[in-house]
RNA sequence: GCCGGGAUAGCUCAGCUGGUAGAGCAACCGCCUUGUAAGCGGUAGGCCAGGGGUUCGAGUCCCCUUCCCGGCUCCA
């Protein structure tokens, strides 16, 4: 037999001949380097033997798969371990992720694991890398593995085997062995577990078994895995720096928000905070505007028919805050869709007017499950950029790729590299199939129009429409999403929105809900953990610092500070009496943009001495010349 | 909401197996009058998250509540 190598190379091999083999051929130090192989670009054991004709490629540390494969190796010499220690212990699943590995326990009543534990079950694990035990594959007929963990008493491996067997259809199984532990497992492993040298155990969580939140709550253990002990650090390090830039850290260091125990999950924005976010607040005034939206305002509280209407009474109570006046039902707004179509239906509109666009930054609460609270990024209380947008069928597409380039021409601006998600119909969910159809047709064609790369998340729709999201990631590697921009036929349905068409006739308008920065409390949240704290002068709460040398240049720094300011600048004047070193140290731990150090000199020419944070004086120039300078970054939302 | 872990001065943290709370920084008051990342001295500051219990005695042990942290489910 023969098999082609990634440089187009021929290997004649004997028939049967395993990967392991293959390598050997090549060369020794290949086959001591080998981990695994690459099949026609499917990742299997070293020692699977290989079919005729197969593209084979030889899987070492440097590969990129090197990394997957010893993060699932660990999984499994982890799990070994903390068999070994906690007799009684039932495992489920232990996959390898983004940056290490997991594996899933339910420990016996009244065991509980944490963080404490970690140094015993990584002794143990050290021993049996040590041990360089070997990865040995077995394909057994299912009845067998059944029996098998029926007998080890393992439920949550029969119940994998049945689905196994109920959905695919599947008369074997694989099972790994390592020592005296054996999983079941698709694999592949390395040949042994010595590879897994560098390894750490990270933290302990609770994981419903199979995602499902009716179902047992297992107890999950991550770590991370390297090659080697330098890459292991230099990833810890990586982590540790990342919590450095952690926006609730960063918050509080740069005086931009607080939380208090009397509103969890509500923020309070201090002066400097507030500022921020009404930059962003104009930055999405200015680009709405340019595209034809209008600002509106509608109320915060609402009688619980209007909700009734929307369908949220229904499908988003657990989720309002609700409350009582007069007798009558109210809840605060979770959404503004409801009073926007409200808005839209209190009037008639021609097909000549449409679309309408209606924006407004709008203020919502929404009672999110106390544990999913996270800083800024996961609030109750938040101001969305929102738009709804009514229109004729015919204006759909364009008006859906107009959201879409709006969202991309605005992350521009912030450097934010994005993910689209498509995410179609829930099962809690209103109106019929076949507007559903229409909608998820819609959005999937505006993408394609686009060549927009997109993954879909089916069943992770609104109730009312599926959406189109923009995420991104914080600084530790989590997904948060931004914008969205959702097709809805529901909502003018229920509200009976119409619009006058050229033939005399009631035509119901399609409606487009849309957020781009999505809440400016997450984005801010998002914003600080990407500039790391130093932002860009236009978004700066404070853009420059006048620093008078001694007393005697106060007065004089006072009235550049109120010239500047009546220019424009936001700045402040530090005339403490502590020493010039003490204060560019202070402005520069609060990240400002511009240090003015005035003294002698510059009090003579009408100059300021300009030290831009990070890098150091750079001159002198005139305070005008400083003015403009400012000017023409905040215009131009760069630097 | 669920699992696990936390909560000590404004901030970051000490406080061994129970014996009536400590540091650095910040703050405040002086002095210094300063040329590009910490000048010097002094003062004040805590119902140890809140509530119950065990004990002669609780920051320390137990229980409950609140909030926070890491995940899971859910979501902008």
């Amino acid at each position: 037999m023969r098999v082609t190598l990634p440089d187009g190379t021929e290997l004649e091999l004997d028939d049967g001949a395993t990967g392991a083999d293959a390598a050997a051929a090549i060369g020794a130090g290949l086959a001591r380097a080998a981990l695994a192989v690459k099949v026609d670009g499917v990742l299997r054991d070293l020692s699977a033997p290989l079919p005729d004709g197969a593209r084979l490629e030889i899987v070492t540390a440097r590969s990129p798969e090197a990394l997957w494969l010893i993060r699932h190796d660990a999984a499994h010499v982890m799990a070994e371990a903390v068999l070994e220690l906690y007799p009684g212990v039932k495992i489920s699943i232990g996959p390898p992720i983004e940056d290490g590995f997991y594996y899933d326990f339910e420990f016996p009543d009244g065991v509980t694991l944490s963080e404490a534990d970690f140094p015993a079950i990584e002794r143990r694990m050290a021993e049996h890398v040590k041990a360089a035990e070997p990865f040995e594959r077995e394909d057994v007929p299912v009845a067998e593995a059944l029996e098998r963990f029926r007998a080890e008493d393992q439920p949550y491996k029969v119940e994998l085997i049945e689905d196994l067997v109920r959905d695919q259809g599947v008369e074997t199984v694989s099972l790994y062995r390592n020592g005296p532990f054996t999983d079941l497992c698709r694999g592949p492993h390395a040949p042994t577990t010595k590879t897994v040298k560098a390894f750490k155990l990270q933290s302990v969580a609770g994981a419903y078994w199979r995602g499902d939140a009716d179902r047992t709550m297992l107890t999950r253990v991550y770590g991370t895995a390297f090659l080697s002990k330098e890459d292991l650090e230099a990833h810890l390090e990586r982590l540790e720096e990342a919590k450095a830039r952690d926006h609730r850290k960063l918050g509080r260091e740069l005086g931009l928000f607080e939380f208090s125990e009397v509103s969890p999950g509500m923020a309070f924005w201090l002066p400097r905070g507030t500022t921020l976010f009404n930059q962003l607040v104009a930055l999405m005034r200015e680009l709405n505007e340019d595209r034809g939206y209008t600002e509106v305002k509608t109320p915060q509280v609402y009688d619980s028919r209007l909700w009734k209407t929307s369908g949220h009474w229904d499908k988003y109570r657990e989720n309002m805050f609700v409350t009582e006046a007069e007798d009558r039902q109210m809840a605060l707004k979770p959404m503004n869709c409801p009073g926007h179509c409200h808005l839209y239906a209190m009037h008639p509109h021609s097909y000549r007017e449409l679309p309408v666009r209606y924006a407004e930054p709008g203020l919502l609460h929404r009672y999110e499950p106390s544990g999913t609270l996270h800083g800024l990024l996961r609030v109750r209380h938040f101001v969305q950029d929102d738009a709804h947008i009514f229109c004729r069928d015919d204006q759909i597409l364009d008006e859906v790729v107009g959201c879409i380039e709006l969202a991309f021409a605005t992350y521009a601006i912030f450097g934010f590299d994005v993910k689209l998600e498509l995410s179609t119909r829930p099962e809690q969910r209103v109106g019929d199939d076949e507007l559903w159809d229409r909608a998820e047709g819609v959005l999937r064609d505006a993408l394609d129009s686009r060549e927009l790369g997109y993954v879909v998340n089916e069943g992770d729709g609104a109730f009312y429409g599926p959406k189109i999201d923009f995420h991104l990631t914080d600084s530790i590697g989590r997904s948060w999403q931004l914008g969205t921009v959702q097709m809805d036929f529901n909502f003018p349905e229920r509200f009976e929105l119409e619009y006058q068409g050229a033939d005399n006739q009631g035509h119901r308008p399609a409606m487009i809900h849309r957020a781009i920065l999505g809440s400016f409390e997450r984005f801010i949240g998002l914003l600080i953990e990407h500039y790391a704290g130093e932002f860009p002068v236009w978004l700066a709460p404070v853009q420059a610092v006048l620093l008078p040398i001694s007393d005697r240049h106060a007065e004089a720094a006072t009235v550049m500070r109120d010239a500047l300011a009546a220019k424009g600048v936001r700045v402040e004047c530090d005339d403490r009496s502590e020493s010039i070193g003490r204060r560019i140290r202070e402005a520069e731990l609060r990240k400002l943009p511009y240090m003015l150090v005035v003294g002698d000199r510059e009090v003579e020419d009408g100059t300021v001495a300009v030290r831009r944070h990070g890098s150091g004086d750079e001159g002198s120039v005139p305070l005008d010349a400083f003015a403009a300078r400012v000017a023409d970054e905040t215009a131009a939302r760069s630097a």
